[in-house]
DNA sequence: CTAGTTGCAAAGAGTTTGCATGGCG
DNA sequence: CGCCATGCAAACTCTTTGCAACTAG
């Protein structure tokens, strides 16, 4: 998979790279880029090739049956755990050291080994906590 | 909602509580419960309701299009965090001073405030480490 | 009896795929 | 020029909904 940087799969890197801090779904992410003559069948596609190079990770939403999409830049990427807030959508990585010793306590208490590059802790961020009132488009109250 | 208590909808609790350790599939339900004679409509409505009484909690495995549900007998459980097995889809609740001490850590290092009713942790379990030592993709040890 | 429930089938939402055409290398 | 990738639309999967028949209280 991706042999050719095809002009679409070029312009959806580009993208995700841009938006590596919120997670996408394949519709908004078609949406976006319908102007740059991308089809959602593209979008899918790449996708997933990006995916199984590591370079996108998936990752549904609670209570939904969309599955959204982050970019993922390194490897190292999969190795932190990821933090994405309920409010803004977006995603951030929680610091290594916390990250590992979270899974060091919970093999130790609970027998658990943590998957890292699966997990993802929902919550709210720092910013939306602080403004509070930080809403974004489409999110009514 | 849930003004009659049907055969179905009996039928469709008991299953839930018998499996309140396993992240069950809409179609895994009505395929179970099948020859109870109850359809997947019902089953929809009938969690939908459940759900909506805080009865069922709903979770998306990751990387899955399907939306999970578990039974979620009391309140209390909403304030636990959990850690769903890969292996073998158990989910068991994480002890509680770990989860306070895991979002405490949160919110101090990252500034992010934890929901533990949304949050799964993924990862594999003590009973499938012992049994098969199953090593898959990325995990950390 | 009467309103909540059910089953069925049709409608939706989101994702995947077959096929002919188009474009990267 | 050959083969991969694209676009379109049809196929799929999972979930929701409309409606007439059914049943718990």
């Amino acid at each position: 998979m991706a042999k050719y940087m095809t002009k679409q799969r070029r312009v959806l890197m580009d993208y995700l790279a841009e938006n590596a801090d919120s997670l996408l779904s394949a519709e908004k992410i078609a949406a976006d880029l319908e102007p740059c003559g991308i089809s959602i069948s593209a979008v899918y596609r790449n996708i997933a090739a990006l995916e199984a190079e590591g370079k996108v990770r998936r990752s549904g939403k609670a209570g939904s049956r969309t599955v959204y999409y982050q970019y993922s830049a390194a490897e190292e990427c999969r190795e932190k755990l990821h933090l994405s807030c309920r409010e803004c959508g977006k995603t951030c990585h929680m610091e290594p050291r916390e990250a590992e010793r979270l899974a060091r306590s919970i093999k130790t208490h609970e027998g658990f080994v943590l998957d890292r590059a699966e997990t993802v802790l929902y919550g709210v961020c720092r910013d939306c906590r602080a403004g509070k009132r930080v809403r974004k488009k489409g999110e009514s109250e």
